[in-house]
DNA sequence: CTCATGGAAATCGTATACAATCTCCTTGAC
DNA sequence: GTCAAGGAGATTGTATACGATTTCCATGAG
C-alpha cells in the first residue's frame, strides 16, 4: 500500500540490470553537456508513458552505480538536452531524487549528487540493522504460508548463486531474500521504510561482496536467519539479522579504509 | 545533515501553529472550486519566496488537521485558482506530498488525500516505537553534557506543563523532549528519520492527550526514561521508550474506537 | 594587496499553451 | 432491456516563455 509513496523511486525497470548506455536519441557516448542537434523536433503533448519517471530511474541508476560522482552537479538544462526533453520533466525527476535522499538541493546553486561520507554510511547501516532486525522479529511471528515459500525459494537461489560463485547473481538474489523478509513482517509501513533505506544503500552494498569470502559467510547467515524465522524465534531472528547487517557495515568500513577511498562528502 | 532530504516536506514554518485561514487572495470561505476573479494579474517571474513550498505546507496542514477528508481529490486547477497561481507550483507541491506519503496518486485519475486507516496507524506507531527505543538505547551510551542538560530542561518543562494541566503546553514540551532524545543518540540519520515519522504522526499524537490521565502517566514515563538514560542503561531506556510509544498506539486505538471515527482508508 | 561595488550571465521558479490520453456519458443496435 | 461503440469533456504531462533573483567576476578605490 504505502509502496506508492516510499518506494516510488526506482519502482519499475529495476530488474533490468545493465543496458543503460544512453537515454534515447543520442546514441553516442557523449557524456555530460551533450546538447546534440535534435533530429526529431521534440514531440509536444502528453506522451504515452510519462517521461519524468523514466528520467528519474535513469538518473537514479547513474547515481547508485557511481557513474555520477558524489558532488557532481545535475544541470537541469544539460539533462534535458541529453534526454531530448524540456526542463519540466527533468525538474520533476530531480525533485523526486531529492525526496529520496539521493540528491541535495542548494537553493540557488543547483542539485548535487549526494556523497555520503563514511560516518553517515555507518549511521545508515546502524538504522538499517535495526529495521531489518525488527522485520525479522515480526516475520518470525507473523509469516504466512505463501511468504514462507517465497523466503525458502529466495534462499535457495542465494545458495545456488553462491555455489557457482556468481557475485552478480548473488547480489540480485540477496535483494530478493531481504525483500521477502520485509514482505513477511506483516507491517507494510515497515516494509516500505526498509525498502527505501535498502535502495539508498544499494550502491555501497554491492561493494561488500568484493570482500573475500563474504558471499559464503553471508549465505551461512541467511540460513541461520531462515532457521530462526521458521522456528518462530523472533528474538533470535532479530539478533541474527542485526549482526548480519552490522557485519556488512563493519566490513564496508574495513573495505573503504583499506582502499583509502574516503568517498568525499560534499 | 540529512534534514535536507528526509524532512524536506514540512520543514519550515511548521512551528507556526494556528493561523491558517485562507491562502491569500480569496478571503472568503469559499472552499473548493473558487476561481474567483484575480484582481492582481498573477505576478509572473520568480517570486522572492518559492510558492510551491508554501502551498505544500498549507495543503499538508489541511490534510493533517483533517480539514481535507481522506479520499478527497486534490484538483490541481482548483488549488491553483485558490492560491492565485498556475498549476505548475501546485503540481510540485502535490508531488512532494506524494513523496511524503500524505497523498496517493492514481495514474490518470488525480491525487487523493491519503486516509490512514487504523491498521496503518498502528503499523506506523510500531515503527516509531522501534526507532525511539533505538534512539534511547544509543543516547544512554552516547549522550554528552550539553544534551543531558537539554534533556533535563525539557523534562522539567513537561513537568511544569503537567502540573498546570496545560495540555497545549505539554504537547509542545513533549515534542521538545523527544527531539532532545533524537539529538542525543549520536546518529544524525536516525534522528532525521525519527523526526520525519514524528511529523507524520503529529496529527494523531495530539489526539492522545485527550485521553484522561494520559498527560500525568506520560510524564511518569518520561521520568523513568530519563533515569535510565542518566544511568547509562541502554536496554532499560529502550524498553521504557518502546512501551511509552506503544502505549500511545494502543491508547490511540482505544480513542478512535470509542469515538466511532473509523478514519476510512481509501 | 585587500576589500568593496558594480554589472553581466547563469539559474530558478512560475505562467501559459498545447496535444495526447483517459474517463464518462450518450446514443445506437441487437 | 442490455451491451457495445462512439464522441465530447475533463485531465494530464510536457514545451516554451519570461521575469526576478542570485552568483560570479571584473573593475575600481583605499
Amino acid at each position: 500500500m504505502s509502496d506508492v509513496s516510499s518506494s516510488s523511486v526506482a519502482s519499475r525497470s529495476n530488474t533490468q540490470r545493465g543496458d543503460h548506455s544512453a537515454p534515447n536519441s543520442s546514441g553516442q557516448g557523449d557524456a555530460s553537456a551533450g546538447a546534440g542537434p535534435q533530429d526529431r523536433p521534440r514531440a509536444v503533448g502528453r506522451p504515452a508513458r510519462p517521461r519524468a519517471g523514466e528520467i528519474r530511474d535513469f538518473l537514479e541508476q547513474e547515481i547508485v552505480t557511481g557513474e555520477r560522482r558524489p558532488g557532481e552537479r545535475l544541470d537541469e538544462s544539460a539533462v534535458a538536452a541529453r534526454f531530448g526533453v524540456s526542463r519540466t520533466p527533468v525538474r520533476e525527476a530531480i525533485n523526486q531524487l531529492v525526496s529520496a535522499g539521493l540528491v541535495d538541493q542548494i537553493p540557488n546553486r543547483g542539485a548535487f549528487v549526494r556523497g555520503m561520507g563514511l560516518a553517515e554510511l555507518v549511521e545508515m547501516f546502524e538504522v538499517m540493522a535495526e529495521l531489518e532486525g525488527m522485520a525479522g522479529r515480526l516475520a518470525a511471528r507473523r509469516i504466512g504460508e505463501g511468504e514462507r515459500k517465497r523466503l525458502r525459494e529466495a534462499m535457495a537461489a542465494c545458495a545456488e548463486a553462491a555455489e557457482s560463485s556468481d557475485t552478480d547473481a548473488y547480489y540480485y538474489e540477496n535483494e530478493r531474500f531481504h525483500q521477502a523478509i520485509y514482505d513477511s513482517c506483516g507491517n507494510a509501513f515497515l516494509a516500505a521504510e526498509a525498502r527505501r533505506l535498502h535502495i539508498r544503500l544499494k550502491a555501497y552494498r554491492r561493494l561488500q561482496l568484493r570482500v573475500p569470502q563474504r558471499m559464503r559467510q553471508s549465505l551461512a547467515e541467511h540460513q541461520r536467519i531462515v532457521a530462526m524465522i521458521e522456528a518462530g524465534d523472533g528474538e533470535g531472528a532479530e539478533a541474527e539479522l542485526k549482526s548480519h547487517i552490522s557485519v556488512q557495515g563493519e566490513r564496508f568500513a574495513d573495505l573503504v579504509a583499506s582502499l583509502k577511498a574516503p568517498l568525499p562528502r560534499g
